[in-house]
DNA sequence: TGTTTTTTTTGATCTGTATCAAAAGTAAAT
DNA sequence: ATTTACTTTTGATACAGATCAAAAAAAACA
């Protein structure tokens, strides 16, 4: 609970009642490795933070998983459309391991918006996100799939050793076959 | 400005402090064609609403210019991690015709913000300018060519009608002589 | 209205990465 | 420990779209 409450603390000052409110609306929970906190189709209802372990965000094209990105510790994430709009998703969400989570459910996070502390961590939080996902895209999308590889094995080393190559290679948007010769030299 | 009030209507209400402040803090402003909004370097200072005309958003790489994506009438816009993070700007902001804009500097901003229904609005038109991010580079990433200029013009058909083929060619991430041979039919 | 500049089209060739297939390596389960 | 299942590597071939070059068309300008 702290864990999530310090990485709101890095956007904002908490003043007693919102980190109150926090502490009544944040709620621990778990998944063992290969559940799903989200499929297809369904309404996102939460948005989570990791405290150990780690959650792939994946769709399916033509029968194929395609893998968005993998979350680890220390990380909030969401399936963005589905849960801003409450809509059904288009992505899955699986735990890669046993991992442990808080997670604050849609409902009660508009009841938190509504303390400007907390209305102001969710906007600059989003304006942050939007302003690394816009950067990378752009850097991402005049990149080989060499050029690519050292650009994630630079920013995100963790992933890089946590994931399994296949995913990898999805992220970076090319076939395993692809990435396994790259690794090869 | 009754114009980018309205916009923001569509998001939450403004009572009348609220309206006061926008009505103080809004400024018109205008660029001749091929005029430069922003340029690679600057911090931007701004998020602009087009009254008429039309901007492009375009980055330098290996010194060919790489459009982002070009904005009309009644869209609200900025260079997103330069102004969020304020700091220097990677992409230019050009006018792509004789083109009217209302803005808001970003000091105005964060007075505008502590106003709950004004933050309120920045976080719901951020969380939809994600969401619609997040689904469109989804699907664009398992597109080919044909298929995205398709998505494209159902999507967009302003775009398609107002913007030159080369930079169309350069949103979809394909050259332009590939983009003119798909268009041949 | 003719002239210059910019934009689009067409043709020929090249290339990075996909795909298909199968072997090798690694981990999980009985 | 062996079997079974999953993951990664290696090889051969194919193709969508890039690049280079130049002509044609359209727009801007004088």
């Amino acid at each position: 609970m702290e864990n999530l409450i310090n990485f709101i603390r890095q956007y904002t000052r908490l003043d007693k009642e919102a980190e109150e409110a926090l502490i009544e609306y944040i709620e621990p929970g778990s998944y063992s490795k290969n559940g799903y906190l989200l499929q297809e189709g369904q309404i996102c209802s939460r948005v989570w933070f990791i405290q150990t372990g780690s959650v792939r965000k994946f769709y399916l094209h033509e029968g194929k998983e395609i893998t968005v990105w993998i979350h680890f510790e220390n990380e909030m994430f969401t399936s963005l459309s589905s849960y801003f709009q409450q809509q059904p998703s288009d992505e899955y969400l699986q735990a890669c391991e046993d991992t442990a989570l808080l997670s604050i459910s849609y409902t009660n996070s508009l009841k938190l918006n509504s303390y400007p502390q907390i209305g102001k961590f969710s906007r600059l939080h989003l304006e942050e996100q939007f302003s690394i996902i816009d950067k990378i895209s752009k850097k991402f999308s005049q990149m080989s799939a060499l050029e690519k590889y050292k650009a994630l094995a630079e920013m995100t080393p963790t992933l890089i050793k946590r994931a399994k190559l296949g995913h990898i290679a999805s992220i970076m948007g090319v076939s395993q076959e692809t990435l396994s010769r790259i690794r090869a030299k």
